[in-house]
DNA sequence: AACTTTCTTAACCATTTGGTTAATATTAAC
DNA sequence: GTTAATATTAACCAAATGGTTAAGAAAGTT
């Protein structure tokens, strides 16, 4: 790397802080220079237009959300387990970031397909997951049901309580924030157990 | 009512459609003023602001999500049947109106609190929900769980499925837009065998 | 019919916003 | 130290956008 690249970094920190808080309409260039701490000209010099530097601040945040689902729901441990593993390090990561449910859920509903494009690039496979959710039903392990049924339930569980944190905590929990971030915490464990009694044969 | 009532009205059903359609920021008065057949200038003159229309939208929007929990999930069917009716007639009612929650769940991120006054005053009480479930721990009913948690589950599994349309369709279902209606038709059912089996003693 | 109120329009305005220009400073290369 | 590339800025611009004005059409009232 020759000359400066802070920068450049800088600017993709401040953009994502940007586009996660407001979305694509309602973030503005100016802000993000603001809070890089340069002017918009210079933020054009580096990233030539609002879309261009969306698109890669879309891509980081997919990259980041897509969690492994191959990695941490691998063959070398058994079925629970793997489930177990795999809400415990979403939930986990997600309470880090609990902004990119809602900004990825929003900008894929307003740009289908600008945005469902690269989830496909991401190169995330399901059916591998379908095949073993098949396998354990055909071991008798869990109970007759839908692959697709089980993957939406277990990504609901895991994703929508950081989406809908204002109305959980608004109304669910009095507006206890800290009740809130026990709520989540707890989750990590709970959200498999729950899985795995409703499915265990 | 005299004078006319039906541009207003055009009015409202334009600008819901619009506000689901892209969000507060998205949203333009000209394409609200189009849809409705009319200009600008007489959509200022029945609300007097972007805001002031907003407010109106949103407000009906979630007094229609906000499903009547107390009578839908009332006291005089049994735990297993008041839940399998409000989790059935929950999702019927998101398959008519899918994009209600993802609307929003956005412009309540935006704006918590000017939105979720909105909810306080709409007079949905948790805490008769919260000891309708703590009677039937109780009672042996079902097993011990926090009540926070499986309201959260109950929602997550209703809700989500329509927040997330689209990643669904595309990564789960192969862009099977016909196997996603037919997924959240199951779901009507599923939903509430999925949440007994993981509650039930 | 005369009058008042409601409804609708075309043209206009101020502000915001993404983006550009042209000039200057900084850094690296020789 | 001169040159060439890179980095940064202040000022500017055109388009989009929420909102207004002033005038006229319809409808209701007497």
């Amino acid at each position: 790397m020759k000359y400066k690249k802070d920068t450049s970094d800088k600017i993709l920190e401040s953009a994502f802080a940007e586009f996660e808080e407001k979305g694509f309409n309602g973030a503005r260039m100016q802000a993000i220079a603001d809070k890089a701490g340069i002017n918009k000209a210079l933020l054009h010099y580096y990233y030539k237009s609002k879309d261009a530097l969306f698109q890669i601040i879309i891509k980081r945040a997919i990259s980041l959300f897509l969690p492994n689902l191959i990695t941490s729901f691998k063959e070398d441990v058994d079925f629970f387990s793997g489930l177990e593993n795999f809400t415990a390090a979403y939930i986990d990561f997600l309470i880090k970031h609990p902004r990119i449910p809602g900004f990825i859920t929003h900008e894929i509903n307003n740009n289908p397909d600008r945005v469902l494009s690269l989830f496909q690039l991401s190169g995330l496979e399901i059916e591998p997951v379908k095949q073993r959710i098949r396998n354990a039903i055909d071991e008798g392990l869990i109970i007759d049901i839908e692959p697709e049924q089980l993957i939406v339930n277990v990504i609901s569980l895991s994703v929508f309580p950081f989406i809908g944190k204002p109305i959980i905590t608004g109304i669910v929990l009095d507006n206890d924030k800290q009740a809130y971030r026990q709520l989540m915490e707890a989750r990590k464990k709970e959200v498999a157990q729950f899985i795995i009694k409703a499915i265990k044969k």
